[in-house]
DNA sequence: AACGTTGCCAACCGCAGCCTG
DNA sequence: CCAGGCTGCGGTTGGCAACGT
């Protein structure tokens, strides 16, 4: 037996709120709440909706604090990083940043965001040495190396975390990389399971400690979600390049995910 | 001016998990 | 413990506006 529907989806209006139906949902709330229960919602404010409907209008548009427009560079730098830390979940993203919907994020991240790091990837601004470590480069400059156009389409960005401090790649979700390069848009993917294991294995760093997340001095900021403390506005991880003396430490852009050069995984 | 394409965002859909009787 | 109902979540879509040819 299947699940019975919320609501007679024949009979109920669907489509674009109109300022009547908006006045009428927000003057129920204001009385009487949700009253726990959102399917029989409608029928009592009157409204000719769907309860999730009617949820996701209250939610998304009509409650109070609502936030608007343009986000700001903290606000990016905070959805960037969470994104990286803990994938798309806009639930928990929006819950850093009061005022902002998860369907707002989401929608910002997937059409303006994801992007504008993509364009900052190609540019080479994207990681920076770390300090302690000295120079991660081969010719000792603490900058990254510069792409030449046709080296571009090797920059990839994981579509949700790589955990690089998993002991176990056995359960890692699937997961897709896309191309930073928004002008060559190869079909590409791999399976977190293949990105996890050419770190290690083409890195002959099986034995190597790949971490990412540790205490860090670079972390000036925590967020505590789920009982796991993240950071906020740095990533700091090991990893081992070809060509490299020692595995070296990045300090990621704080707007940046992880940025994986498919030149060190095929070496 | 007309048409096609792209970008944006509100809204919908289906699923998973929680709650309750 | 179980089944059904409800909520919340994340992925996807539809439609409108802006832009390009």
């Amino acid at each position: 037996m299947g699940r019975a529907p919320c609501c007679d989806k024949a009979n109920v209006k669907r489509g674009p709120w109109s300022p009547e139906e908006d006045a009428k949902l927000k003057e129920y709330m204001e009385k009487h709440g949700t009253g726990g229960n959102w399917i029989a919602l409608p029928q009592k404010a009157g409204l000719n909706r769907c309860g999730k409907s009617c949820r996701l209008r209250w939610l998304n548009y009509l409650r109070p604090n609502i936030k608007h427009g343009e986000f700001s560079e903290l606000e990016d730098s905070i959805i960037c990083t969470l994104f990286t830390n803990i994938g798309s979940r806009w639930s928990v993203i929006a819950a850093q940043l009061p005022g902002r919907t998860d369907n707002d994020i989401k929608n910002y991240w997937n059409t303006k965001l994801k992007k504008k790091l993509m364009e900052k990837a190609i540019t080479g601004g994207n990681y920076y040495a770390n300090p302690n470590k000295g120079s991660p480069f081969i010719d000792g400059t603490s900058s990254p190396p510069s792409m030449a156009p046709e080296q571009q389409h090797n920059l990839w960005i994981p579509t949700q975390q790589v955990p690089f401090n998993s002991s176990s790649s056995s359960s890692l979700p699937a997961t897709t990389l896309q191309p930073c390069n928004p002008y060559l848009q190869e079909a590409a993917s791999c399976s977190p399971l293949d990105l996890y294991s050419s770190l290690f294995d083409h890195k002959q760093a099986p034995d190597r400690n790949l971490q990412g997340f540790s205490s860090s001095p670079y972390y000036e900021n925590d967020a505590i979600i789920g009982g796991n403390t993240i950071p906020l506005y740095y990533n700091y991880s090991t990893v081992a390049v070809p060509g490299a003396a020692e595995d070296l430490g990045f300090m990621y852009n704080p707007t940046t995910p992880y940025i994986i050069d498919q030149s060190w995984l095929d070496q």
